[in-house]
RNA sequence: AGGACUAUAGCUCAGUUGGUUAGAGCGCUACCUUGACAUGGUAGAGGUCGGCAGUUCGAAUCUGCCUAGUCCUACCA
């Protein structure tokens, strides 16, 4: 083996390994155990978010698969909808200055299949890198044939049911992008804006209660106002009840518009009048239903004044009646152009009465990121409400549970709230929708032409043309649990692996998927008695992975890393390189380049996988986001480095020695086992233990401070320091080396299989060398059965012998290290005062303590021996003296004693204080007060013997 | 406006039903090329647990208020 760490050798093959063995295929058995991956885009690279998600996802699988269960982790890849099309315009402009629109339909869906194909191996060629072991063989896409069919049979069935349907309504619109949007893609940004108050004249004379022939409205998107279809006031409000049922002139346009009555006018806001846009503000459009008013459409699908209004009645058909007539002037005006002249208008008309600045918040869409304008266009709609229902039943009863639990706060919240979902979307990437519409308009809902005709009974005359629209993306995710499986036929692995049991995802991400999971699987995966099966059992809701200052990773920002880039290492040229090409906004890369060059200053070192998962397990406490920091990535480098070479001086201590009883080496000599032998292998126990509970509770950072303390520390800070003594004296039996030697390698090789789920690498890699060693038999560590606790191997008598062993070796090295004594000079010590416990032990660990605590002598006291002057440490009642002739200046050893004495006398007067309180000694529980009592004891016993001697040596 | 979360060592974070001398990693100080590892070893320093009240014999932990920050939802004529 080399004598450091190379993660690249020995990750590059194992996987090839793996993966050719079918090894991350379910390998059968009688409990099954699924996690479906969030498919990410299709076109995209993972981030380090999915690192993290995948990261928790494969320790999970690989768990659940050492411990015997029929284990899938279903992989694939969403379409991505907007997403993917943005991106394939993007390139097809940057390539020939073309628009989707030169290409035609067809020929830029094929453009997209093709950028899908070329790109789409970005991600499975990552996933192979970070280790995660999902089954190939059965990878899915959001719109692979059987997608097609799941997602066509789920639409026709909803609709047929009357849960799907088509309606002219107000929805987000993105004047870029050219489609509807649903609720959750709107960001709204606080910005400072401003509130425009408008002088509406009173048509016929009328005048309001106080005697003006005008009344006031306010507005911050003064443009709608030609398509104000009404002014509407609060009817309990005296100073305009009288005027419901007049009207308003409205000014540059004409249109006489009534005056209505609604609760919607707030008396203490603004002026207390509203004026009523129907068609482009989701509150004005609630009005209009209620107070009868026509909708009347001005803008463009780009948000550009039209032409000539659009205008329909409440219900949505169309109304012949009213004028669309819109002023010249502001025909084919830019939304905000349109804006600043109609001011500029109402201004020179006297009409405008003042203007306010306004802190408000604006809705963007988030992809196009423009303003959404409220929309009124023909789109298909689910009933949320309905299949809402048995969803939030299922978080309540607790069929599915959200880790942390708080998430189910933010789920009920909104699931009881929820609104009619818009799933149609004016892109070409994506699933067609099954509708088609006769000459007249008539929607007929079925697989194709053929399909429609025969369920509804036309004939072969009635002309029939689809739906151009395409489904929301998430319409076909949400199908993802059992969609993957293969419903909707009754497939095997339907049967197997549904209901699944854990999903690993962002909490961003809850409303648009897992609660639309939800829904959809339960209305259509029933069990044998017709109850709906929820998707999964647990929702374990991540935290995001944001930079070391915080901020949220992106591109714009120039701090994402690519977690390829922390395993293999990449140079600052290269780095900078990544960080500012292929920019939105190329004007940031100079500010990017600079941040980069002072963040990594020498690029990123290789760290490797292991390293890296082991970091992500160790930072996944529970509902939280992660500050990424590189410095711990470099902690659990070297903590794979310590691993390394414990297995290399494993090996040079027990390769081709007799290692006991079982091994393979063909020797099987009888063993004796040291105590510390008998020590690791019981604190072993305790860490099995700890390790499955952590899992099993998804605390991925216990169970990874566990491993690194325990195999830090414990094996290779102490243990692997005992295993010399033994294996290096002349003296020691052949059977006390061999217990050691075994001892060595089965602890070892049970650490492997309890890290390897967080580090698969690394601990097959090493298992592979030893496994001989234990006679253990197998092709990979991957399958073999993941430790458990055992109580025989128990041993609490060896646990605190050692505990007691630990503290003499830390009290004299505390002497030398307070007192400079080099580590080299060894020392002559004395003891006073032990017990019988201390003298057997003693007795048991001569050999251990003299060579860890690099002793030339040891020898007893009687107690009333007057000591040598000495360094002294106390172990429990027992002096440990290091006589000082020569080796200690007097005031470095005062200090010391002084300090500690100081600290037991603050512990003297606090237990002292705790004790002497009346209520604690009458109120706390007798065990609580017994151990203080001891404290009190041991605290003051200490003190005094320290005191003495202090005294000794201040008088020499 | 409603709700959630966060505040613990210089930095990044643990601390599971209230009872510890409040922990870890990194960083810091001193010493050490001891035959697995300097990506190492040994020994240290460093915290009035955001603030104020309250409950309790006892609060980092429970309650209320306040401050700072993050996020979600809704609304803003």
């Amino acid at each position: 083996m080399e004598t450091t760490y190379q993660p690249h050798e020995i990750e590059s093959s194992w996987y090839q390994t793996w993966e050719e063995k079918g090894y991350f295929a379910p390998q059968g058995g009688d409990s099954s155990y699924c996690i479906m991956i969030p498919p990410p885009n299709v076109t995209g690279s993972l981030h380090m978010g999915h690192a993290f998600q995948h990261t928790i996802m494969d320790a999970l699988t690989r768990y659940k698969r050492m411990q015997g269960n029929n284990t899938l982790w279903q992989v694939g890849t969403d379409h991505a909808g907007i997403a993917t099309q943005m991106v394939v315009e993007r390139r097809l402009a940057a390539e020939s200055q073309q628009t989707r629109h030169d290409l035609g339909r067809d020929a830029f869906i094929e453009k997209i299949w093709e950028w899908k194909e070329e790109s789409g191996g970005t991600i499975t060629n990552q996933m192979r890198r970070l280790g995660n072991s999902v089954d190939w063989a059965n990878e899915r896409f959001t719109m692979d044939s059987g997608f097609y069919h799941a997602v066509q049979e789920v639409f026709i069935r909803l609709y047929d049911e009357g849960l799907v349907y088509r309606g002219k309504r107000l929805v987000n619109w993105d004047p870029k992008l050219h489609t509807a949007i649903s609720d959750l893609e709107v960001e709204n940004k606080e910005v400072q804006g401003k509130m425009w108050y408008l002088r509406y004249p009173l048509a016929d004379g009328v005048k309001t209660a106080a005697g003006e022939d005008h009344i006031v409205v306010g507005t911050t998107r003064p443009e709608t106002m030609l398509g104000d279809t009404g002014v509407a006031v609060n009817p309990d409000d005296d100073r305009y009840k009288d005027l419901i049922g007049k009207f308003i002139e409205l000014p540059l346009v004409g249109r006489r518009i009534p005056i209505v009555g609604d609760e919607h006018a707030d008396m203490e806001k603004g002026s207390g009048c509203v004026k009523i846009t129907p068609a482009h503000d989701f509150n004005d459009n609630e009005v209009g239903k209620r107070c009868n008013l026509p909708m009347i459409n001005v803008l463009t699908f780009n948000a550009d004044i039209r032409d000539e209004a659009q205008t329909f009645n409440t219900d949505g058909s169309v109304n012949e009646d009213i004028s669309g007539f819109i002023p010249e002037k502001y025909r084919g005006m830019e939304r905000f152009a349109a804006r600043r002249e109609i001011v500029a208008d109402l201004k020179a008309a006297g009409l405008l009465v003042k203007i306010e600045e306004n802190a408000m918040t604006i809705p963007y869409g988030d992809r196009g990121g423009v303003v959404i304008e409220p929309m009124l266009t023909d789109q298909w709609f689910a009933d949320a409400k309905t299949l809402a229902k048995p969803a939030i039943e299922a978080v309540k009863n607790g069929d599915i549970q959200f880790v942390p639990q708080q998430y189910e706060n933010m789920y009920n919240a909104w699931m009881n709230n929820i609104q009619d979902w818009c799933i149609s979307r004016q892109l070409w990437w994506g699933h067609r929708i099954p509708a088609f519409y006769d000459n007249e308009g008539k929607v007929y809902v079925a697989n194709d032409k053929e399909a429609a005709r025969q369920k509804y009974g036309l004939d072969q005359e009635v002309e029939l043309r689809q739906d151009d629209d395409v489904l929301d993306t998430w319409f076909s995710s949400a199908l993802w649990t059992f969609g993957t499986l293969g419903w909707p036929e009754n497939t095997q692995r339907l049967q197997t692996f549904h209901p699944t049991d854990v999903l690993v995802t962002g909490f961003d991400i809850i409303f648009f998927w897992v609660a639309r999971m939800i829904m959809m699987t339960m209305h259509f995966m029933k069990d044998e008695d017709g109850k709906p099966q929820v998707p999964f059992k647990t929702v374990y809701v991540t935290g995001l992975i944001r930079d070391e200052s915080g901020d949220k990773m992106s591109k714009s920002k120039g701090n994402v890393i690519d977690p390829l880039d922390m395993i293999d290492g990449i140079s600052l040229p290269d780095l900078m390189a990544k960080r500012t090409g292929n920019m939105m906004q190329p004007q940031l890369a100079a500010k990017i380049g600079k941040r980069t060059e002072k963040e990594f200053p020498e690029g990123i070192s290789a760290h490797g996988t292991d390293a890296l998962r082991f970091t992500l397990a160790a930072l996944a406490s529970t509902g939280r986001d992660i500050n990424w920091d590189m410095k711990r990535l470099e902690g659990y480098r070297n903590f794979c480095n310590k691993i390394w070479n414990a297995a290399r001086y494993v090996l040079m201590n027990t390769e081709g020695e007799d290692c006991g009883q079982l091994s393979t080496n063909g020797q099987s000599g009888a063993v004796e086992l040291s105590l510390a032998d008998r020590w690791i292998a019981s604190k072993l126990q305790e860490v099995e233990a700890e390790v499955v509970k952590h899992f099993d509770e998804y605390r991925f950072d216990m169970a990874s401070q566990t491993l690194y303390d325990f195999i830090w520390n414990e094996y290779c800070g102490w243990y692997l320091e005992l295993s010399k003594p033994v294996l290096w004296d002349e003296a020691a039996s052949a059977e006390a080396k061999r217990g050691t030697r075994r001892t060595l390698v089965r602890v070892l090789e049970t650490l492997l299989r309890l890290a390897h789920p967080i580090m698969p690498y690394i601990t097959e890699e090493i298992w592979q060398q030893i496994k001989g060693l234990t006679g253990k038999e197998g092709d990979t560590i991957m399958l073999q059965p993941f430790p458990e606790a055992s109580k025989d191997k128990q041993d609490p008598a060896a646990e605190a012998d050692i505990e007691w062993l630990k503290g003499m070796i830390t009290g004299v090295r505390n002497i030398r290290g307070e007192m400079g004594i080099s580590p080299a000079k060894e020392l002559e010590v004395l003891l006073q005062n032990g017990s019988d416990k201390d003298q057997a032990r003693l007795t048991a660990n001569h050999t251990f303590l003299s060579k860890l605590a690099a002793l030339s002598s040891i020898t007893w006291l009687n107690p009333g021996d007057e000591a040598p002057m000495s360094a002294t440490q106390l172990i429990g009642g027992m002096k440990v003296l290091v006589p000082m002739a020569g080796l200690i200046n007097k005031d470095a050893e005062l200090a010391r004693l002084q300090k500690e004495l100081d600290k037991l006398q603050k512990e003297v007067g606090r237990v002292e204080g705790k004790l002497s309180n009346e209520k604690f000694v009458s109120n706390a529980p007798e065990v609580v007060i017994a151990k203080e009592r001891e404290k009190l004891d041991a605290a003051k016993s200490s003190r005094d013997k320290l005191q003495e001697q202090h005294d000794k040596i201040a008088a020499l």
